[in-house]
DNA sequence: TATGAATGAGAGTTCATTCAT
DNA sequence: CATGAATGAACTCTCATTCAT
């Protein structure tokens, strides 16, 4: 967030007793549902308060500011996301390592299975964040060292640069898990191994096209 | 009470003489150079005129509102688009009808020239409007019906479902647009090529793949 | 576009300690002098809050806009010039009722009390409001109910219709009431005896006139 | 009108060619339809000129300011009806005077029948106009004046005083031409006739009232 | 005689944020 | 731990008025 830098955080975080948790916590579930329905212009402090049913005094008990509260948010998807993909290598199999498909489709299911239980971050870190593009951007970095892996492994023949292609299944991904994922259409699994195998092979049925 | 009897100042929209229109022009191209570079919200009627060069009620001598020229803005963005994806027909040659790839190239071609040399309303139709979503769509239609032409030409064999090919390609469309097209790292032709080939051949070097 | 979700601040009108319910009324008292002294387009936002002793967005705490205020104290003069209207039916005494005339004159010397004691709303009510005419209809209607109640007492032979005569005495009250009583030049009782004998015996010594 | 003042005219009033004469009455009507309609401030100067179906600056051809025009108005207003007044002396007849009240009743006519082919004026001088006050105080006065003759030819036993009785005939005035000669309801002369007998003879069938 | 184009000045309203309790 | 009450700072929009032609 650029949108308005204060500075260091005041000491401010009370979120000492039991209480003071659950109202932090209720605060921080109404902003991501507010951001994520209105974005962020068009959500009010007010009803950011107003929907966890606190006075707005009490808001800024546990956050600096609404900036603060959005950048917090931001940062959960973020390294929650990171978490996910770094959580998703498959282990070694009666000793044979899987391939980086295997691993790419793995880690494109588990990575769709978060942002399907997580709808509102999901919506604020990729989409309204000013920060969108750094967290997309560390994401094709992340593919762009599985598809080089495999393309080490010689089973990729493609002239078009990976970094393209990371680039081109990032989208794809932005895209396809607003319209597609979120409202149910498809699930975690099916998308990721479509999205795999269209990548993969392609549309043309005999491979002299274009 | 009703007091206020609204009723515009005179007719709004003179735009008569050529001062006028050129105004009203250069509030265009300043609104839209803000609205891109800063996003509605963080974009001030005070700043467009600024750089437009004129006095903030000249601004409502052309336009009714920040939400109308925002509005006019996507709208000129999406007639405009819509007309390039119409006009990029090829036409047959020497009585043979060009591949649908060839077409889908083609137009691509023609939508990355035009997002190419207008990287504001790109930014603003693409990204920034409410209406992304239905122009997308549009979009997400048109290149659907392609594929199909070209799959009852049975050169696709791919059983994943034609939409959601479409959905992908839009995705990847949209985020290749930004983050190589606009910043100039990849020329249209260059970039229309490659991501059809992608689309069409895969990645895979044998197509037992997945 | 449709992008402002107004839906008010915390749903406005707090009122609830007794802090607020003070500011509250005397934003109303400052609204009313400020209105009845200088009219509604004249009377600005600012001045209220000065005369208040409070900040412009104080004024919004407790008050939609600025015709809502005055809406709100357009109400306030109707409802109770009603209360006082009905409330100032004599009792009957000595078991024989009063006559319709002595009725008449308590109610305009009750109406004249109310007025003098609360000259802004008055002013607001009377002249300022748009909706001042529906207030004097209603003061017109109550008033010919009475006379006709004295006409079918037969003491009235008067050829002139009753509803002119109500318009008439009512033109009377609105401007008696600003020239003579509001500047204290006579006593809400003088006043109304004085009219209701004007009107019910005339000027003339013989009554044979015109 | 105090609304205000900015000092003495500047030498426009251009009025030389007949054209120009034509475009200032144009404005001059208008300006009278529109103050008429919305009152005051809810006027534009442009919605005058739109009416007028001249520009803005032209406006400014004829008048010093949306003020001035109100002004020029109210004040043809204000000494119109002075001249009618002036100018209904009836004359004498077979030698003899005609009485007080003939005469104030044939005045009365002669205002009503002014009121009825001015009435865009007459709102805005009697209604609209700050100076309201002082021309209903001219007619109260030049009223006072009549019953005062009257009142020495000792036609008039009321004891109550004659100032308070022009007072509220003027309140009648006042309003029987908004709500019954403006509309229509009734003739000049009915009106006249109607309101001179109600004052003169009252409404009581004997005399002993009150 | 008239107008297209422009503006200074200000009004109402909103919102994130804080004080006092 | 929480809130009722209040405000500074902006922002959008309007309107009478003028400049230049």
């Amino acid at each position: 967030m650029k949108r308005n830098r204060k500075g260091g955080y005041h000491t401010l975080a009370r979120e000492k007793g039991a209480k003071g948790k659950e109202s932090r916590l209720r605060l921080l579930h109404a902003a991501a549902k507010q951001f994520a329905t209105h974005g962020f212009y068009t959500t009010k402090v007010s009803s950011i308060v107003a929907e966890a049913k606190l006075s707005q005094p009490a808001f800024y008990l546990y956050f600096e500011s609404k900036d603060a509260v959005f950048e917090e948010l931001v940062e959960m998807f973020r390294s929650r996301l990171q978490a996910v993909i770094n959580d998703s290598q498959l282990p070694e199999q009666n000793g044979a390592k899987h391939s980086a498909l295997d691993q790419l489709c793995h880690t494109l299911q588990s990575m769709f299975e978060y942002f399907y239980s997580h709808p509102d971050l999901t919506r604020i870190g990729f989409y309204l964040s000013p920060d969108a593009n750094d967290i997309k951007l560390e994401l094709v970095q992340g593919i762009e060292k599985m598809l080089r892996h495999e393309q080490q492994n010689s089973n990729f023949a493609s002239d078009i640069p990976m970094n393209l292609v990371s680039e081109c299944l990032v989208g794809t991904i932005e895209r396809i898990v607003f319209t597609q994922l979120l409202p149910g259409q498809i699930t975690p699994e099916e998308l990721a191994v479509n999205i795999v195998r269209l990548y993969v092979s392609g549309l043309a049925r005999n491979q002299s096209k274009v």
